[in-house]
DNA sequence: TTCGGTGCAAATTTTTTGCACCCGC
DNA sequence: GCGGGTGCAAAAAATTTGCACCGAA
């Protein structure tokens, strides 16, 4: 693969293009979505080692440069996946812990409603809902 | 006062009636809403200290009795707010920082539309929407 | 009197920082 | 070679836990 169009903006913005960013990435994008320790085990099955704070900071880098985005599927830890693919909004179910993702359309009416009662212009992105999903929601 | 009906649902459980869980409920709805570490400091104010460990175990208690319910008003702290009073959907605004309450009928399309797509059944409660405030979202 | 509850301190867990050394450009 | 980036270890934060003592019922 040759030089793509992140690895150019990264570059363009002063900052190097490092074998550990280049795998951050790639572990969050595989992984679908995981938490920082989620995603220095992936890095670590895919290759040598790389640091803890590493991931730290480079998550920080690739959601400054739009790469990636976090939101909370937990109550405790910050869940980070790429913005490669559709938008969508995480629906994650407090019975079985399955997450599920919906598509952004779901939530125009509420975005339109926000924006006409308090001016409020949604980030949906970093929007998580929790519930109980179909299987776990079910009664009678 | 007399005996309430917290109060004594709480010992129809088997638990005790403390001070601290007194003044621990009493902070939060004074407050509003809070993070543990600020409820900790709302609490000294009104009276000598209550250790922190308390603060945490009575608002997990106090939440399973649904005296109490949490949600996330920042990347990083649970934060706490009574369910005196009407239901609510949080609204953070990202660049000031402010919190506002939302009608939660502004997201029964979004509820329908879930439980049909999904058959996702949301808990509204625990809902905090990130974005711009009117003030901070104007643009041009 | 009996346990559940609290304070305290230590242990965990998660994230951040300082700094010397390394390597992308 | 320069200056940003990384590894490491220590520092901070935020929670949780073990345990002896206290006090609500």
């Amino acid at each position: 693969m040759t030089t793509t169009d992140w690895q150019e903006r990264l570059r363009a913005q002063g900052y190097r293009l490092t074998p550990q960013r280049e795998l951050v990435l790639a572990a969050v994008e595989r992984l679908g979505h995981g938490t920082p320790d989620e995603i220095l085990h992936a890095v670590r099955e895919q290759s040598e080692a790389v640091n803890i704070s590493t991931i730290y900071r480079t998550l920080e880098l690739l959601e400054s440069l739009g790469l990636v985005r976090h939101t909370h599927l937990s109550d405790r830890a910050p869940t980070y996946h790429s913005t490669t693919g559709p938008d969508h909004v995480h629906l994650k179910c407090r019975s079985c812990g399955e997450v599920t993702e919906a598509d952004p359309e779901l939530f125009a009416p509420m975005l339109e409603s926000l924006t006409v009662e308090h001016g409020f212009t949604v980030d949906l992105g970093h929007l998580t809902v929790f519930g109980l999903c179909g299987t776990c929601g079910v009664r009678d």
